[in-house]
DNA sequence: AATGAATGAGCCTTCATTCAT
DNA sequence: AATGAATGAAGGCTCATTCAT
């Protein structure tokens, strides 16, 4: 019974995951409790209010994202290495998705926490980076998540795809550059298209 | 009455642009209307449903990127020159807005028009930046526009600032002068509204 | 100027009746006033409310009504061929509209006063035609007049049409009837097909 | 809860007609709720819209009116008597109040069908009685149907009423019985549920 | 625990009526 | 006197949420 339940839950969250994504934001529980192939009464057992059910799509991703930059950041490379592995990785997160859901959503303590040790995360290794000369050192870290965020959350992003490519290039530091796209082509080939979930 | 009615009507596209913009586009006329210090009949006569508002503010927006984009089409420079300037002047303009508003909205034909029209200059720019060199010739003019976009269609975006610069700075041909970020804060300096923070 | 006036009151009248025939009784005060080609201020100057003008326009088909009734009373022939000749002269008459649009209108005095003295003349005149033994005595005259109106406020109601003919030839007294169907032809060839205004 | 819904279901039908009778065909969803007990919501569950309240009204009404004419039509009589007994047989229909109601509703594919089986079955039956003799031949089938309509159709009708009845002895075939009214009474009184008055 | 019917606040829109020009 | 803009009360309909079964 705890199974049924939990398969519910998980398919609940999977399908307004992607009616999210077909349809925008406004979709209705109604909707989404059918494309999950249960009932309203059921959806509200699990998430007491719409809000709920948006949060946990939001968390779910978040919590991938940070585990993402947490091993990334574990291991060995410059800062901006690690910043474009990130990005390979995060290719099949929503998280376009999520950031336009998160807009009307009042912040969870939950999310806050979340949004708070991604960018603790993150924050370090574009400061690492700016140290090691592997990222420009004339932009503040928070510009350097801005533009990192602009090529990982957006709408068709794939891992690799020219668009973060040209916007990873351009946050290099001064004395890197010439290979750049060689070597991108390179490293391409070894990372996988598809991050973990 | 005339004159009354044309501030009446300015006063709610203003009104309307500025509570998309603070509450995202699931505002009611009603709301829009009181912004405005109108009932919700004027806003009514004035535009006879909702979306009929909503293309109007996207078609203000982009009539006035067209207008830029062709004036400064016409002026000498080189194909990324070009574009550095129009981002220059779009930094006013709520293209963020309307890009998410249009998201939601069956288009108009006139709508369709002043985009088809966007894209057809931009493209020309972007191809003429290729050929003169200026811009890099590993993306299709359709990624030129896309990581454009990116950095003019930004919820925050002012004139020169660094997101814009480093995107810009990544559409850079191979072959240009690597003095960029140099050239770039001299160029800022003279032509921006908005000086580096 | 009172001439402009009153020829604009007519061309509202008129073209409500039109309209309202058109397309039924929820028609806006706006398109009645477009049509008359005056603005919505100016039908409320002749008109302080919607249910004004409809009560004109019933008054108008009543006071016609009332009318006609009258001058074919003081005629000669029996109680039969008064009803007959009034129906006649109504062909023209918007009673059918008139009479749904008295539906949703709260009556008022003057349409009460014209509705009282319409029954009165046509009640007299159906009683006199049971007494001369023209119409069946087996009916209350209000019987009379019902089955009256059913042949005469019909939607498409032509003088002499099939639909009167019948009801009309069922009123007949028992005595009278054999030659109806020759006799109503006969009397139709010469009976104006379009009664007065 | 099926048996609530149902019951839900039957008591908006009813209170609706209940309203339209009482007040004509432009009484509010919210009225309508209110007068079935139940809220706005409930409405719009058993029915998607307005037209389809009305529609179901009608389509009960147009439904009952086929099966009586179908089953009178399968006894033994002359085509005037199965008129006669479908229309005291229709006088607890809401006839008069569907007819109402269709002429500001676009016609439902269910609807044009009943109204075509009517229409067919009741043609049969007028045509069957002008070829037995029973019903005045100098009419066509369809001003038979327009004249047996109008004394089915109308407001107050009653099994047997006088107004019906003169309508329809007015259908009778030249050469039948002259004793039409001794006849009509003598069967009302064994037929009809509604005495005359 | 699941279902799906019921609730009612709130949204978009219309339109009779008023009022400034 | 005419115009047409402004008002605001409804009305139709949706949908998040609650609740009886």
């Amino acid at each position: 019974m705890r199974a049924d339940a939990r398969r519910n839950r998980e398919r609940i969250v999977a399908g307004a995951l992607d009616l999210f994504a077909a349809r925008g934001p406004a979709v209705s529980m109604e909707d989404i409790a059918h494309a999950a192939g249960v009932a309203v009464g059921t959806l509200y057992r699990h998430f007491p209010h719409r809000n709920a059910l948006v949060a946990q799509i939001a968390e779910g991703a978040l919590t991938d994202l940070l585990a993402v930059t947490r091993e990334v950041a574990a291991g060995d490379g410059t800062g901006w290495q690690h910043l474009d592995d990130i990005a390979r990785h995060c290719a099949g997160l929503p998280l376009a998705l999520v950031k336009t859901l998160m807009r009307e959503l009042p912040g969870t303590e939950a999310l806050e926490r979340l949004n708070a040790e991604s960018d603790a995360s993150l924050t370090a290794i574009a400061a690492r980076g700016q140290r090691d000369g592997s990222i420009r050192a004339d932009l503040t870290p928070a510009e350097v998540l801005e533009l990192f965020s602009m090529a990982t959350c957006r709408a068709g992003a794939k891992a690799g795809d020219s668009v973060s490519t040209v916007i990873l290039d351009g946050l290099r530091g001064a004395g890197t550059t010439p290979a750049t796209r060689a070597t991108r082509a390179t490293r391409a080939a070894s990372a996988s298209d598809e991050p973990r979930r």
